[in-house]
Parts: structure tokens; C-alpha cells; sequence
DNA sequence: TCGCTACTGACGGAATCTGTCGCAACCGGG
DNA sequence: CCCGGTTGCGACAGATTCCGTCAGTAGCGA
């Protein structure tokens, strides 16, 4: 690989990654030494990309970008067919649409021969056994997460005793075959989580919860232990 | 100024132009060679950028090698970014990578508003019960796909019997712990599909095989009652 | 304090780049 | 049909850059 086909790949691992990478992790996956990578990181930012570099951390790139991203790879297009299908089978109604229509908005900026791969795409998503959950109770708890409101639920738990709760919604969990909402529980006051299809009502409230969802989440990933992903 | 400062700026040069500059013309604002100019160029193609020569006319810069800005509502982005992190999780490596990087590039030329959206997104994919199955398998399948060239494959049937096959690899249906490689199978003349987990061995071939992928995709979806997704 | 990590400098051998020359192919206009 | 302008390619020798290694400094967090 030459060295400038080398520095377009090392802008795009360090825009690829949200938060710090290391020196050493980087230089592996260019297959060159440390110091090579000290030196192209400098030359990345005498050419105006701003790099940060602390010790005892590791690199990050901060936005603000020297150049407009190139065009997708056809590999990237590839995963992104492939999510939106499998968004498009599992998720809710209006969920599904937006895959497709992102997928479409995707496309109209494709050159020709990208937008062949996208459209004859050979990866697929096998159907999922289970029926689908109930699509509006999810609408709606992704409505009242996007905006940070409180919802009131009639939840049926796992001992199959019914009971109503205000919840803060802050994230969604897709799994197998069910939806796992989190939330932090008034009546609790800590955070739990709901299946989706235990939920038999969902009412949002006109009131906004207190913190920012982000703060929120930060704190749930931190009390079981979940690293940023 | 260093070669790899050089070809951005010749980026940037072609960019600004709507129309046709000669060689000549670029060769002396950059103050190099006619010959390195031609150099640069090649260069440049090959890390994919699509540039056109025509003699007697001049070069121009074919538009889809960067990425214009990008526009999308908070359910499209909610979408894009649920199926990134499904297959960032579900599938092989280098398509995972891929997943991420396609992630990045969009963020990128997002408003900053909706890049909140993007980097706090509540939507989360829950881990995989299943080990990983083994990706290199499932790269060199998805290579052989998009390039329509024929593999061999060592392969277990569901009795257990051994056979070695050569199959022109169509398509590939991720389910929920399994993949499964839909195919024209020499050995029968017929479509079959070989889950990835049963393939011992790929080994690609040097051949192509004989006919458009898509048309492929077409007969087997015909053949399976399948309608166009 | 300790471990990890970002940085910097120096050096010699390896790899790459550069300009020059020559030549072929192609386009448009005379 | 020819001719000037242009893209494109190969070869070559000298200049330049790049690379890994080794050594050392300094900052961050625990």
C-alpha cells in the first residue's frame, strides 16, 4: 500500500472510531510500526486534520474535517443494504419505511455503478420466526425516547402481576425475537427493563423527563457495566 | 510539499473545475512534470477516484468519488444506524468494519443536529446467542459474489456425507444464528443452498462464471416463488 | 510510585519519487 | 489526409523520501 493510499485509510479508522484509539492498535491495523504511525499522524495534521493526541489515552479526531469523506466502498454499501433489510423485516411499521427510505436518499447520490451493487445486492435477511410484536407500542416508545418524554405503561411481569408505571424511556434492545425497552422506573426509582410484548399500554405523558437521555444512558451503561460501543 | 499533500491538492484542483483541464495546465500550478503529473493521476485512480482523460481534450473529475451532504429525517437516521449496529455485530469482520465506516462517512456529512441524533441513538442491538461463525468462510464467499467468479468448496450435507463441489455463489441469507449461501451447484445443475457453517473450505477459482449475477438472482427467486424485495 | 502512552531525534538501508527522453494512440481542425 | 495538441506508457539514473529500530523524554491516570 503506498504511503498517501495509507494516510486516506488512517483519516478514515480514526473518523471510523467515536472515541480514542491508541498508537499501537492503529499501527497494527496499517501493518506498519509505531513510529511510522507517529510520523503519518503529523503529516495528517501539517495538512490541517485535526488530530488530538494524549498521553496514557490514545488519538482521537476531532469534527471539523479536512476533507469531505470519499464515496462509499461497495463493502459499505453492501452493510448497509444488509441493516436496512434486516431493520426493514424486524422493526416497526414506520421504522422500516425510514430504512427503506434512507436506503433510497442513499442511492440518488450513488454513482451508476454503486447503485447497481446496491440494488442487486446478494446479501439477505432470512425471515424471522416469531410474529411480529405489536408495532405501535414500539412507535411509540421510540417517540417518547427521540423527544425525552415520560410514558405511563400497564406492565404485566415476569410472575404475571399487572401493574402501571412512569417510565423514562432511553433505550431500545432488538433482540432474537423480542424488544427489551430501558427505562428508568419511578416506582423503583432505578433502572429496569420491560419486554416489549409484556406491555400492554402505553400512554405518553405531556412531561418531559428531568436529564438528558444521553446522561441517562451514560449512567445506566455504567451501573451494569457496559462499555461505550 | 510532500506527494501525498500533492495529490490532495490536485483533488482539489480538478474539484473546482467544472470542465476539462490539460495535463499541462495542472502540471504548472502544482510546479511538477507533465510525467509526474500523469503519475498523480494514475495514482489517484487507483485509490478510486474517477477521473476521465480524453486526448486532445483534457482531464476532468467524474462527480460520486466524494460524498455530497446528506439529509435525513430522525426515523431514517434511528433506521440506518439500528441496522449498522446489527450487522457490526452479526456479521464477518471486514463487513462489520464496513458497517461502521459507512456509519462515520454519513455522520460526516451530517448538520450537526442530526449527528446528535446519530451518535446518541437509543436503539441498540442485543449480543448474539450463537459463537460467530467463522468469518474468513463468509468473506471469501461475499468476495466471490460481488466479483461473479466461481469457488470450491468442501462441503458436509445434512447426512454427513463429504462432497467437494465447484458453485457459482449468488447469494447469502443471514438467519438468526446461521448463513446460508444460496448457489448454482455444478455437481447437480441446479440451485442449491449450503449453510456456512458445513463448509469446510473455499477456494476460489479463477474463472467467472457464465452469466450476470442478477439474472441468476432473478431465476432462483423465480424458481422459489420469491418476489422482489 | 508505576504502567501506559504520546512524542522526538538519529541513522542507514530500502523503497519511492522525479525529470528526461522516446514512442504510440487518439482527437479535432485545416 | 495530415498535423499539432494531448493522453498514456515504459525505461533509467539520480535525488528524495520513507521505514524500522533504538534510545530517550514527558504527560496522564491509577
Amino acid at each position: 500500500m503506498s504511503r498517501s493510499a495509507r494516510l486516506l485509510s488512517l483519516l478514515e479508522s480514526l473518523r471510523r472510531r467515536r472515541y480514542s484509539v491508541t498508537g499501537k492498535v492503529l499501527a497494527e491495523e496499517l501493518g506498519i510500526s509505531l513510529r511510522s504511525l507517529y510520523r503519518d499522524i503529523a503529516t495528517l495534521q501539517t495538512q490541517g486534520a485535526r488530530i488530538d493526541g494524549a498521553a496514557g489515552v490514545g488519538f482521537r479526531l476531532r469534527p471539523g474535517f479536512l476533507m469531505p469523506p470519499l464515496m462509499f466502498s461497495n463493502e459499505e454499501i453492501e452493510a448497509l443494504v444488509l441493516g436496512s433489510r434486516w431493520v426493514a423485516d424486524r422493526a416497526d411499521a414506520p421504522l422500516a419505511t425510514a430504512a427503506s427510505g434512507a436506503l433510497a436518499k442513499i442511492a440518488s447520490v450513488l454513482p451508476e455503478n454503486l447503485r447497481e451493487d446496491l440494488e442487486g445486492s446478494g446479501l439477505v435477511v432470512g425471515p424471522s420466526r416469531e410474529p411480529k410484536p405489536d408495532g405501535a407500542i414500539s412507535t411509540a416508545v421510540r417517540k417518547a425516547m427521540r423527544e425525552e418524554f415520560k410514558v405511563r405503561v400497564d406492565y404485566l411481569d415476569a410472575q404475571n402481576r399487572k401493574s402501571q408505571r412512569t417510565i423514562w424511556p432511553i433505550a431500545l434492545g432488538f433482540f432474537e425475537s423480542i424488544q427489551v425497552v430501558v427505562a428508568w422506573c419511578e416506582l423503583r426509582q432505578s433502572f429496569r427493563h420491560f419486554r416489549l410484548d409484556r406491555i400492554g399500554n402505553v400512554q405518553p405523558l405531556p412531561t418531559r423527563y428531568p436529564k438528558k437521555r444521553r446522561i441517562l444512558l451514560g449512567q445506566w451503561r455504567a451501573s451494569e457495566g457496559i462499555p461505550e460501543s
